[in-house]
DNA sequence: TTATTATTTAAATAAAAACTTAAATACGAG
DNA sequence: CTCGTATTTAAGTTTTTATTTAAATAATAA
């Protein structure tokens, strides 16, 4: 996948089942590694990993305390991957509303005005 | 990855950059499965497996036409997607605030009215 | 200091993803 | 029917992911 964008590795990462629930857990409060690996029925070297990948797609921060890590949310780290899929989505409906009126209009066999531009 | 759940694919094929920018071209339009992959420099059957990966995850549809699929978006494929993110982020800014104005609280050494509810 | 708890790093492996080249199909045009 | 265009399947290779067990670190408790 090589992922070397940002949108690329937040993706990434969201495109795992456990590290949603981690997140999800995570938003209920912040979570020592420990709370999360005992949760998951996996082993703590592979919640490390899960939590490497969270971590360099920036969405959540590891904060060191006594001898555990407690991580958190990164709140302002879904941004840009909510606004991509937002404006995907929006572009998305314009074209199908696009689509819908060309049919309506070539049903009704009435050709407006040319086909506006393009 | 294994992406069995709907979720996972789709986050799984919103993570390549190029799914992300075929996804982008797509919504300008239909296109035909050569419009395509003499835009990517990249081989034909690798642009295939790209749009397989889009088609399983619900992103797009094919159709045939004469010799050529033309590919379109599929309108309401990316809900669930969007709807997750969002979801995400407005629990995630609840527990944020949450966190603001413990903090906010505790420098002011005033309990205003203990914890409001939880 | 030493033992204990919490987590990460190393090393190894299995499975999935991303590509490529070469061959196979599917259609419409002649 | 044969040919050419458009796309997919097959097969094989190289990377990347996902995990595990075992060993290494770090910090606190005794």
């Amino acid at each position: 996948m090589q992922a070397q964008d940002r949108l690329s590795k937040v993706y990434g990462a969201l495109a795992h089942p456990v590290r949603r629930a981690i997140l999800t857990q995570l938003a209920r409060g912040e979570a020592r590694v420990g709370d999360i690996s005992t949760r998951f029925d996996m082993t703590a070297p592979a919640i490390t990993n899960h939590l490497k990948v969270l971590e360099e797609a920036g969405l959540v921060n590891r904060r060191i305390a006594a001898q555990s890590r407690i991580l958190s949310l990164e709140p302002s780290a879904l941004r840009d991957g909510e606004e991509w899929i937002s404006s995907m989505r929006q572009f998305w409906s314009a074209s199908f509303d696009r689509l819908e009126s060309h049919l309506a209009s070539t049903r009704k066999a009435r050709p407006r005005k040319g086909r506006e531009g393009r």
